[in-house]
DNA sequence: TCATTTAATTAAGAAAACTACGAAACTCCC
DNA sequence: GGGAGTTTCGTAGTTTTCTTAATTAAATGA
């Protein structure tokens, strides 16, 4: 079957969650039989599955009963095991089983602490993994996606740069988790695992700049509902933009990065400049902003961070700014402050409005995103085959010479 | 003929300017028969043409005699007038023919001042756009194309914002062309038009962020061979990211912006300040700087400008630069400064290298390769077809309910 | 001159889309 | 309850587009 319409069904059906035949076929533009067909393949691969339930309010509005004989509705499949998701956080990793279907919250079942010894990390996560592996209900995934932050060369499988979790830098860790599940494993870098997840729980955000804060601060760009990327592994780092007048040195070996600032460390480390005396922990600072106000020392901070993510907007087009992560966990005035120097900033703000909102990460939604774009329908070969490539731990690169690029790039649209 | 094989094609000749039949097909992996078939059509409709001469070093080495017959040599029609491109300066307008298979410099053949009555500016741009109409050698032109600096709203054709250019903004500017020529006309915005010039005159660089100093300071980034746009209009402009600590007013209503500091009224403004003896003009600037070295006043504004061309390298995911307009006119150690600041900014450089080159304007080339994108092979529909439908000033947008989007993405890998 | 090599064209076939038609399933209305 | 009207979904046949295989063409080199 055409790739691209196959991308483009699962797609749509990831955005609205349930369709019929007809209602894909009619919002995707191709004939009938062609969305038959493929809804076929993909229900017999067990990506699809109909679903008996009444189609209760369709989204048109018309809730209301409707002539003529009703479709059988469709969604991605939610009994199947999907994917499973590792989560590589600081101080801990985390997994989750997730059903292809699966827009809910995060529910990350299992965790345990990352290796603290210096000796052998990898050998020490490679048993915890086992470990876990034991507790979990299913064995058999379509694939284990594995959210990494840092910077990660996610056509290469490797995790390039991670400030925060050393011992992961230049690991295979992909390499690893095969050995443990054998099945094909990618690794992804977190915000752009935020920022898809984001877009699937809310389709109808296509174009917007994820900033995330935290350790670091990351962000990822969705550019007409694909996540934007380029050649090099490094893309939406708006944390590495320097600040003018900023001489604190950077994890990445850089001084002046914006992130020194607006990192939770960087706000800590700036509060107990301001007030010596108080508390060194994020909820001091909470407490003290809560109640004092937006100090001096804060603002600047603010505006540095808010002229890094202007120069995001203005030079990726984007109206719209979704931020996660700690910053939202400080009283609202922050998001507020942030919101308005970005409104003075960017560009698109003199001719319309600029949109600027805090929201949760959905990391278990962009993870099912990713394997679906990456393993269920891939831009090249079959899904089957890339899956034992894969598996077996070869690169899936197209040989270009033998493959035509029209039926190598029907993979369009999504490029990911 | 399959739209994106015909596109890969066209697109692979500009930027290899000549080849056969046999070497497209090799290259684009696709099958001799297809790549004649297309070749054909193209040949037909007057876009390519077989060229006698012999092949002098074909590039792969080999400059010596090779076995086997000889391939037929194609390129794109030189011979036909191809596009008529205007350019609407500050000062002018000036308007060049450009055939088809013109990657030389910039030829601009005709010109006249813009009108400087407040009365009627536009009526009077088009009547001396009718007397330059009459110098031309030919009046048949496959479309005209007009570069603007400034905000364009490119898809509908028109100028939003140009704070050079007031009278040009909210105008139908191509609808004025359209009296003059009954021809399709687009509009382009300045900026991505040098900046795909420089890709196809250097078709090596395929992954840079272009920005051009002048009046104001804009920017435009090719990544993966294509311009990068968002469905805003506004996209790469950098000159307009704030610069901390910088209180000067921006002609796009905002206060701080880069612009204010590197356009070359801003150097001319700090520069002034800084030594209110001398000249007020470029040159006086010019020789200053090259009589004295870089003065404190210069490298802020130098490390500003590079701040934000640091923020767009780190969020586009780029390592190259490409520098041009005014800021290679003057001495080389300003360039050199510019460099080094963006190499300790650009997060890329903790990985790899950074470069930074400054390069000519290259409008002829930006302009026909927007051009045969946008008309002779445009993403959707027939070209003949949508060439009238423009001509009569309909929107060329698909009918999505009609054309299946196989078909209508085959055009995809340029998406442009 | 003839074998070899490469280029271009022709012919036949496969993939994937479309249109057209008909059966199935439901509502509305008499 | 039963026909008329609607909408869904599948089947059959056609079209488009690209492929492979075979053929013809044009050059080199012994």
């Amino acid at each position: 079957m055409g790739l691209l319409n196959k991308r483009a069904l699962v797609r749509q059906l990831q955005k609205s969650g349930i369709a019929s035949r007809a209602v894909l076929a009619r919002s995707l533009g191709m004939s009938q039989p062609t969305a038959g067909k493929i809804v076929d393949e993909l229900i017999a691969d067990n990506i699809l599955e109909e679903v008996d339930a009444v189609e209760a309010g369709d989204g048109n509005g018309n809730g209301a009963t409707r002539l003529g004989r009703p479709g059988r509705q469709l969604q991605l499949n939610r009994s199947q095991p999907g994917f499973l998701g590792i989560h590589l956080g600081i101080q801990e990793t985390s997994l989750a089983e997730l059903p292809l279907g699966d827009a809910d919250e995060d529910r990350w079942r299992h965790s345990f602490r990352n290796p603290a010894t210096k000796s052998q990390p990898v050998a020490q996560w490679e048993a915890e993994l086992r470990e876990a592996a034991k507790k979990l209900d299913s064995k058999k995934f379509l694939g284990v996606l594995l959210s990494v932050p840092g910077i990660v060369d996610e056509p290469a499988n490797k995790i390039l740069f991670s400030p925060n979790i050393h011992w992961s830098e230049g690991q295979d860790l992909p390499a690893v988790i095969r050995r443990v599940w054998n099945l094909p494993a990618l690794v992804v870098q977190e915000e752009r695992v935020v920022a898809l997840g984001h877009h699937f729980n809310n389709p109808e955000d296509e174009n917007f700049l994820l900033v995330d804060f935290g350790e670091g601060v990351g962000g990822a760009a969705i550019v007409g509902g694909k996540p934007f990327a380029s050649p090099l592994p490094i893309s939406g780092e708006l944390g590495h933009t320097p600040a003018l007048g900023n001489h604190r040195r950077c994890g990445c070996g850089a001084t002046g990065c914006v992130e020194t600032l607006v990192s939770t460390r960087g706000l800590i480390e700036s509060f107990s400049a301001a007030h010596p005396k108080s508390k060194k922990t994020w909820a001091a600072l909470g407490d003290h902003i809560a109640a004092t106000g937006l100090e001096p020392w804060l603002t600047q901070s603010l505006d540095a961070a808010a002229v890094a993510i202007c120069a995001a907007l203005n030079v990726l087009g984007l109206r719209q700014v979704v931020i996660t992560g700690s910053l939202a966990e400080l009283p609202p005035a922050v998001l507020d402050y942030v919101s308005r120097s970005v409104q003075n900033g960017a560009m698109w703000a003199r001719f319309g409005s600029i949109e600027c909102v805090g929201a949760p990460r959905c990391r278990a939604a962009g993870l099912v995103a990713i394997g679906i774009d990456r393993l269920v329908v891939p831009e090249t070969g079959d899904e089957l085959d890339s899956k034992l490539k894969l598996s077996r731990g070869e690169t899936s690169r197209a040989k270009p010479s033998k493959l035509n690029p029209a039926t190598a790039s029907k993979n369009e649209i999504y490029i990911s």
